[in-house]
DNA sequence: TTCATGCTTCGATATTAAACGAACTATGAG
DNA sequence: CTCATAGTTCGTTTAATATCGAAGCATGAA
């Protein structure tokens, strides 16, 4: 009778309050443990812990055993993906969360993506890069080019490992504060990484948020500029 | 405490079977009653009823009087956009929905997206204006160049009234079939009618499909060539 | 006015599942 | 070995909500 994929397994597990606070917060891309979920969530740690089966089960979070330890991730980058997207929607009808914190506009500004950098940063880094010729977009794909190859390079970035791996070099993923694209895959949490590494900016303890040093904002806007049109 | 968007009630929305079935059956984009809804669902109208208020109350769907009939539709595109990226996740977690009919394949082959068309021939059409240089990607956003309003003008379609209007003329959706972009936006709407007024296709009732003719096939093809590469 | 259709509202029931206490397993530290 | 920490499993309680029957309201037809 019916055809085609199933979303309401989907739309349920994120439909629950608690599990919906645990992939917001995976969602920063720093493995949590179930201890920290469930403080996250705000529930013990036996009903975390049913979440968390049910969660691994639909697909939506990967576990990886460490000593005592489970830490817990998002699945993929696509998982991000649709959770931004459900946020965008639920911003544009109104949804927002009541105790909206003194955070939020820091959260526009900057703020971490699974592994890479979104909010009006990530897309100025993407708009730049674009602009300037070191990323082409084709179709929905996006490719680095010669020129970019340069780029990343003389930034002290190796391309070779990124592009061995399994999962896309390049990929845009949708803001739901800015609207606009960012980057995403292994370019993009590589540039994440520099920007971390040069000392620019450091990620606030447990929450999204990338907070630049003031220095660390010059030379980011050194780096990335954004073309006068 | 909590900062940023809620997907709670989105995800809650749709995580019940009854309401998945409607949104899907409305991704069509034909404007449903409550009856005919209530029969998609398998569940009285009653029940029906309490499902549409919550999802007019959510945001999803719009609803329009008309005589003694309410006609349900999707809010807007933006709701058939994220509800095909979760079908895309959902198949791409093996969550399909048990008895696969057989008409998947068609489905695969060219389906409605809310108003424009989806599935492989809506990725060719788009790829086929893109690739002639008709519809250029910039950013995320997609324009139409100058002679792609010629091409579009010689199809018979007036772009002045489109273009008046509030939503965006071209904007791309991301297919689960096919994970590739093609065209919705008010082109991509006046696209598909034009491939219904010349009769090359008619959508199947009360379903998805678009059914096109051995000659609208061919037609098609000859309008929206693939460039070999 | 009377009747039929389409849909909503109300109230009751039934099902689901979220939550936690208590007990159990596993890893590591001293 | 003993204790502590991290997490799971089990059983029970409790809250939420999907569902439907029955009654009510609105629109259009006759």
């Amino acid at each position: 009778m019916k055809e085609g994929p199933d979303i309401t397994l989907i739309g349920s597990l994120i439909g629950d309050p608690a599990r919906a606070n645990m992939l917001s917060a995976l969602i920063s891309g720093k493995a949590l443990t179930a201890s920290e979920l469930a403080n996250e969530a705000g529930i013990t740690l036996q009903t975390t812990s049913a979440h968390l089966k049910k969660l691994e089960l639909g697909g939506l979070i990967r576990q990886r055993k460490q000593g005592r330890h489970r830490y817990f991730n998002l699945a993929d980058e696509d998982v991000a993906t649709l959770l931004e997207t459900m946020m965008g929607l639920a911003a544009k009808k109104g949804h927002i969360r009541t105790r909206t914190g003194p955070k939020a506009p820091e959260m526009r500004k900057a703020r971490v993506c699974y592994n890479h950098l979104a909010g009006e940063f990530g897309v100025q880094m993407y708009d730049s890069l674009v602009g300037r010729g070191f990323l082409q977009e084709d179709q929905d794909e996006i490719a680095i080019t010669d020129s970019g190859r340069d780029f990343i390079k003389g930034l002290g970035i190796d391309l070779d490992p990124l592009q061995k791996a399994k999962r896309p070099l390049c990929k845009s993923c949708l803001d739901w504060s800015a609207r606009r694209s960012h980057l995403a895959g292994s370019l993009g949490t590589a540039l994440l990484n520099h920007i971390y590494e040069k000392g620019w900016a450091k990620r606030l303890e447990d929450v999204r948020i990338v907070e630049f040093s003031r220095r660390g904002e010059a030379a980011f806007h050194d780096q990335f500029p954004l073309l006068a049109d």
